[in-house]
DNA sequence: TTTTTCGTAGGAAAGTTTTCGTAGGAAAAA
DNA sequence: TTTTTCCTACGAAAACTTTCCTACGAAAAA
């Protein structure tokens, strides 16, 4: 019998709490669960200590986190690329909400905040890349 | 005792399933129920009758749905405009995963499906919009 | 009129996600 | 050594989301 993660070929998308624990992650780089909760507690909201601890686990088990020991305790990093997870939460947000596309997705986000004039330089730069691409 | 809704001066974000539903009137207009469902069957997936009854009927009462009594149907319209409900839940996923910044979220959406030319010149012209309202 | 069809309503159950109390063990402090 | 501190592990409960069964009534068909 075939896990579930290898049935699909992928992992599965991280939940709401997922992602700010992953976010964290990516954020700093590899960590324990003491400082990733404290950093929760500072950027985010409360939570309590083992309720991220419980979410880190149920995490490595699902496959999106992997750790590995140092001493006492653990060292978690994301088992995937950041860009890849979310991507994969873009898609899915783009299927349920957007029509499918990712790019009118984008559209409504550019729309949704202050966008500095860098983050804008910056999407110029892959609009540029974009379009080379189907020149091409 | 204020209801939750005057509390934070605003709807709640839809939950997934609630957003298919939006997606639905969006695309067509007003409908009724068993509009609603059968597009999801045809367009998303295998959903009972009930199962979006009861969900409408739910988002009717959070104040996500507004319907309208027609002969012995009812016809259901989203409260909020299609911009305003995207931007939310684009600032929600913003916040928990892409710290904040729906511009980062804008360019890895654009990187993340195919774009036709016909939306990067869209896109192209929002930036533009954009940088002049920042240069004014 | 009687039966069938099609709609709403409500509640309960199932599924999922999140929270947190408690136990046990190892390291550090007293 | 004894006590305190800090970690993981586990399990259960709470909260939230989704599904669907069943009842009931009105309109349409027979």
């Amino acid at each position: 019998m075939k896990s579930l993660q290898e049935q699909n070929g992928g992992l599965p998308e991280p939940t709401k709490s997922e992602l700010e624990i992953l976010q964290v992650l990516w954020q700093y780089g590899p960590s324990t669960v003491r400082f990733v909760n404290e950093t929760l507690n500072e950027q985010m909201r409360e939570v309590n200590y083992s309720s991220t601890l419980k979410l880190m686990q149920i995490m490595l088990d699902k496959g999106l986190l992997k750790r590995e020991v140092e001493g006492k305790n653990h060292i978690y990093r994301p088992a995937e690329r950041q860009e890849v997870t979310q991507s994969r939460v873009i898609k899915g947000l783009a299927t349920i909400a957007f029509g499918g596309s990712p790019a009118s997705l984008a559209l409504r986000a550019l729309g949704s905040g202050e966008t500095t004039a860098e983050e804008l330089e910056q999407i110029k730069l892959l609009i540029k890349q974009l379009e080379d691409q189907q020149n091409k």
